[in-house]
DNA sequence: CCAATACGTTGATATAGGTCAAGAAGACAG
DNA sequence: CTGTCTTCTTGACCTATATCAACGTATTGG
């Protein structure tokens, strides 16, 4: 019936993607990429856009090829909480609920690899290597939210922040496992304001504003513009941090 | 090679099991379901009990069959987050990492079936159903941990412990689906200390305990005893408690 | 039934972080 | 270059919740 393909012919869009074999579609081979990217749009997004409202009814499954995006939740009255950042190979949306639980924002421009829901499910479940690979990802984002959880739950204001720093910092160097690596590796560039640090750790853009100020007295970090930090001890920034990230 | 065997010739556990048709085990049929149980041990814990120790090497992965089981971090400094409870057809343990995330402490008796986790993948990579059943669980988990994030984030003391009520009452009504109504669906029966709601509110036990007499006081719930509450006035509790539950 | 122990409630006080407000420093348009 | 707007920092003050402490109330074992 159907010919497995070599990479060459691969769909142009996949091969040139950053982060193909890094995000759930590496578990898919040649030929059965090409059928998940036969589903696949690839859209463009500005930073400050939203993606997909909160509630909304939305059959969009994505996957972040550049770019950060915030899973934000709205309580009545306006009080406002990040439950997740996004980066490249991250998954939005949930196969399983058409009803989006959280707003999806872009916090710098972003390109993303666009699936309608259950078109995509229907792979996952006729291919299992790509559920397995699934499980995983949705696996390691619980225990993500589950470490902010006991922050957010157990520690203080700087050891929050110097946590945040400390998981921007892992970030990127996890991304250094398919990027060149840094110039400066203790220079950290995050596209984030003030506001939405406060909002990811639940507390006020003042106390994180002061937080950073106190870790730059102290001589932890040094602040060089309001977003770029540099690390001058990463140990104690750790330690700090609560030493289990 | 294989004839499928009826439901009669079901391993006397599960066709014992209260949860089997509840649990991720409900996606595998009678002959599938008895080669998962053909791996299986069934183990009893008394209350207070610790079934794993956080950090530790364990390829426990188990599915509770009875009971309440509390998953919770230590800070190096004693701090302490229970990061999720665990009921029946809940799931202890990550397919994918041998190493604890948390501590698994049982807050009442507890059966759990209990597999070893490279067998149980072995057996959830060679039936897609199971993984798909699995990768729902694990969906649902963090999409409750999110919406713990929030409230621990950006809710105050009452409205934590009105969710907390509501989300009991929640459990319990879903439980009802396959346990006989209760005489009094207002009715709150718990097995938790203040301790523990507060350790998973991120609160002290002494404003755990101020707010529910807080909301004794106001006539939202009335305080029967120390783990017995009765719900006066659900829509009020759950309009304190954040509308989003 | 009583003593011992664990658990829960309530009050007094302390404090971390929120709120409000003013000013500084960038970013951007004209 | 200059004025406007946004974002960040810093200070003064306030409040929600933690902390400390005392007392009640179940629960358990002798």
């Amino acid at each position: 019936m159907s010919v497995a393909v070599s990479v060459g012919e691969l769909d142009l869009r996949c091969a040139a993607c950053p982060v193909h074999h890094h995000a759930v579609c590496q578990a898919l081979g040649g030929f059965y990429l090409n059928e998940l990217a036969g589903i696949m749009t690839h859209r463009h997004f500005e930073a400050g856009t939203e993606i997909v409202h909160q509630g909304e009814t939305s059959n969009l499954f994505g996957i972040v090829a550049s770019g950060v995006v915030k899973l934000t939740r709205l309580l009545p009255d306006g009080r406002q909480h990040i439950v997740c950042l996004l980066s490249e190979s991250d998954c939005i949306g949930d196969v399983f609920s058409a009803e989006s639980h959280d707003n999806a924002m872009c916090v710098t421009d972003v390109e993303l690899c666009c699936f309608h829901r259950k078109q995509f499910d229907e792979i996952v479940k006729s291919h299992p290597t790509l559920g397995h690979h699934l499980l995983q990802r949705v696996t390691m984002d619980l225990e993500e939210a589950r470490q902010w959880l006991t922050a957010l739950g157990r520690k203080n204001a700087v050891e929050k922040v110097a946590m945040f720093l400390v998981w921007i910092w892992n970030e990127e160097h996890e991304h250094c496992l398919h990027a060149p690596r840094r110039v400066n590796d203790m220079m950290l560039h995050f596209p984030f304001s003030r506001e939405e640090i406060a909002d990811f750790l639940g507390l006020t853009l003042e106390t994180v504003s002061r937080c950073i100020s106190k870790l730059d007295v102290d001589r932890v970090i040094t602040l060089v513009n309001a977003k770029c930090i540099e690390i001058r001890d990463l140990d104690r920034l750790r330690q700090i941090a609560g030493s289990d990230i």
